[in-house]
DNA sequence: TTACATTTGTGTACAAAATACACATTCTTT
DNA sequence: AAAGAATGTGTATTTTGTACACAAATGTAA
């Protein structure tokens, strides 16, 4: 390994050991990953939340998060949060933002990355067992512990852009969903009201709903049909809006 | 301070005193940001780069970065990074991801949160000293030292997706300009033809481009009327648009 | 069994936005 | 004075968004 330094510039050639003991000697952070967890239930949108472990905090509710490992890559980590905390490793995942205030924790710098996840609640039952952990609706969502209710109200935001964008709400839906359940979901997570024939309109000409030919049972009306989500026709499909709008 | 550990369900109540042990004893990383500075110059959407400081990366193109200070928060760093490179202070900048894979740094291990910031270049000349700091054409971008090609990437792409819901555009022209320098401005960034008269319409419908009543100099063609956009309009627009399409 | 409540499923008319496209004008250069 | 190059403008067509009403299917309660 070559250790000389040259000079080049005004600047110089840095071997490892410089790097190394520049990064050593001066500031290291602890790093970790809090998940906001958004859930569909009851034709409302959730989240899961916990009360905080900290004392400080105590009785206020607090994102699912963690410290990062050693040897952990930050998707991994809350992979790993998530598969711990509900079970479920197949799930919609993305990153959504930093937090690195100096003093947002009170113990010692701590900087956390956000991520968003969605999961089906039907397919998972949460064995409640640590420290509360509950859904709850995404309205009710008040005060938190940290600066855990800014990290949330980063990631609702985002959520309701992405969802605009991209389908990531059928993650939130059974595989089997009716075309009412599919408007509710989106009317909870953009929190609007949506005219119904031109909410089926827009998604029947979008043509990813594959029609299952079976309907709905024990609602207590007309049931309506059942779709699926088509991926991969998604995947394939040479996407998007492109025109420019502020 | 309660220092007492209680039981409450199988979780823990812990103090500072817990955490801070917690924190010290595991794991630490070095944190840094890096800057993905672009600017548009000659028609071409430019990326200012240096050549890596590593001597492992020698000759290989690298972001503007630099490591966290231990009472700086991220944000604060991104700004002194672009001031201490550019001169530059009151510019564009947000935070476009963090990149966290465990080896991505040859020395050790270290956590980067990648910013994106738009620059005037007519507003500024850098001096450049050190490392061989320069613009690149964005579409010459091949490889970079660690993995900066891919945070480049990134950050390119989430240019080009919120250049199109945000007017950023406008920070990287001069303060007046004209309508052919608009479109090539976006031309360049969403690397699209677009059509002269519809782009027009488009922009003039949106009403925040303000007629300085000034036409252009110096060009060898006819010239054409100056605009500038309108910041203070656009912020009491209600904006947006609200559908769903992917 | 009938009437009622509730929700599904469908179509049309209108408005707004995106797209495609051509020609006269202004200025510079030779 | 002519040629070259870019500005500035309008209209017709297509596509997309929005507003809106009524008949049919099912469960429930009288």
């Amino acid at each position: 390994m070559e250790e000389t330094m040259l000079k080049k510039g005004q600047g110089k050639i840095k071997t490892f050991k410089t790097i190394q003991s520049e990064v050593e000697s001066t500031n290291k952070v602890a790093l970790s990953v809090d998940c906001v967890i958004f859930g569909f239930d009851e034709n409302k949108l959730k989240v899961l939340l916990i009360r905080s472990d900290l004392a400080k905090y105590q009785d206020q509710l607090s994102l699912l998060g963690d410290l990062v490992l050693p040897d952990e890559g930050l998707d991994e980590a809350a992979y790993r949060i998530l598969k711990q905390r509900t079970g479920l490793s197949d799930v919609y995942l993305e990153q959504v933002h930093t937090f690195g205030e100096v003093n947002r924790h009170p113990a010692s710098r701590v900087v956390t990355v956000a991520y968003c996840s969605l999961i089906n609640v039907q397919h998972h039952k949460i064995k409640i067992l640590d420290n509360e952990l509950h859904w709850h609706d995404v309205d009710s969502i008040n005060q938190m512990a940290f600066d855990h209710k800014k990290i949330f109200d980063t990631s609702y935001i985002q959520l309701q852009k992405r969802v605009r964008e991209h389908p990531l709400g059928f993650s939130l839906l059974p595989n089997k969903f009716s075309l009412r359940e599919l408007q509710n979901l989106y009317e909870a997570i953009l929190n609007v009201k949506l005219d119904r024939r031109n909410f089926r309109k827009k998604f029947f000409s979008m043509d990813f709903l594959v029609d299952l030919d079976e309907i709905e049972t024990d609602v207590p009306h007309r049931p309506g049909r059942l779709y699926k989500f088509d991926y991969d026709k998604f995947e394939r499909s040479t996407k998007k809006w492109a025109g420019i709008a502020f």
